[in-house]
DNA sequence: AGTTAATAGTTTTAAATAAAACTAAACTGC
DNA sequence: GCAGTTTAGTTTTATTTAAAACTATTAACT
């Protein structure tokens, strides 16, 4: 055990040495930011599959057409994100579990109008209030203050990375 | 044309009458957390993987051990809380790269005590640079005082989401 | 009109991730 | 000291996700 620690020592001493610029990945923004992300996303996603029975994906598709209530795959993807791949296969999903109605554009037959059956409206009307009941529990702890400090740091910070990134 | 503008709006108008709850998607924190941490490690990833060939796992254990010289797989997969199987992928890609040395205990078989090789801490001094430029420009626009809220902030859900959810 | 390019959406293929089973070593408590 | 557990780490299997190829249809150009 002596051999052991003083052999760490040493290690330290000469990695000190040898290491010059510092990090804290625990303070690193990119990994704080993914770290919270990931978890807000677990513990969400349980109410979504386990009490409804889908998936984050499914969601959001749920979620978009709840707020508007036709609109097409394309859409749906540049608005919420998710590639076209992964946004038809939660459509055809949410189709077979009857949430979901398709139906062809008469004029444009490569598209398809998208929109909520009642049982999907139902499902919406279901997850609505305990997700809007998780976040509120999330952010129970926060001040008025700073829950608008929050969403305004976060459009500052939605603002900047598009100048770092865009796909 | 006529036709399926008064259909939609013809949909919106039961819509609205189906629908009691609302929920607005791109305000929603966890959307917003998820989309935002998503785009940051996508633009930061491009940096380990374009310019050093590594992947985010293995950055987070490169950062991990420049900051702790020695520690075995299991504190790291706590402290970064990824799976151990991850970890273990990520040290024997790291091993086999030349960047990471593995060095039995001698005391219990079963643990290793991993460090970095020259090598290793070469490739940590040239990235953190570069991280901590990326951050840098990030929180480029936001005045000393928001960057310290963001952070309290964040310590706040960090926190709070202990609560709602642990693995 | 006919060829080329672009678009919507699906399917296939490949890569990454997560879950579970597994190996080997080390404790535990008679 | 040896059955039963726990622990460290790896490997296998199954699920997801991302990338690329593909089909069908429409738009654009000459």
């Amino acid at each position: 055990m002596r051999n052991l620690l003083l052999d760490c020592l040493d290690k330290c001493k000469t990695m000190n040495e040898r290491v010059n610029a510092s990090l804290k990945l625990e303070q690193f923004l990119p990994y704080r930011f993914n770290q919270l992300a990931e978890r807000i996303s677990c513990s969400l996603s349980t109410i979504y599959s386990s009490e409804f029975g889908i998936s984050i994906s499914e969601w959001r598709i749920l979620a978009m057409l709840g707020q508007q209530p036709t609109m097409i795959s394309t859409d749906i993807s540049q608005r919420t994100k998710m590639d076209k791949a992964k946004v038809s296969r939660a459509v055809q999903r949410l189709e077979k579990l009857g949430y979901l109605l398709r139906e062809k554009d008469i004029q444009d037959h490569r598209v398809s109008h998208l929109s909520l059956t009642d049982s999907g409206v139902e499902l919406y009307n279901a997850i609505v209030p305990k997700a809007l009941e998780w976040e509120g529990n999330f952010v129970g702890t926060l001040s008025a203050q700073e829950y608008r400090d929050l969403h305004n740091l976060l459009n500052k910070l939605d603002q900047q990375i598009k100048h770092c990134y865009q796909k």
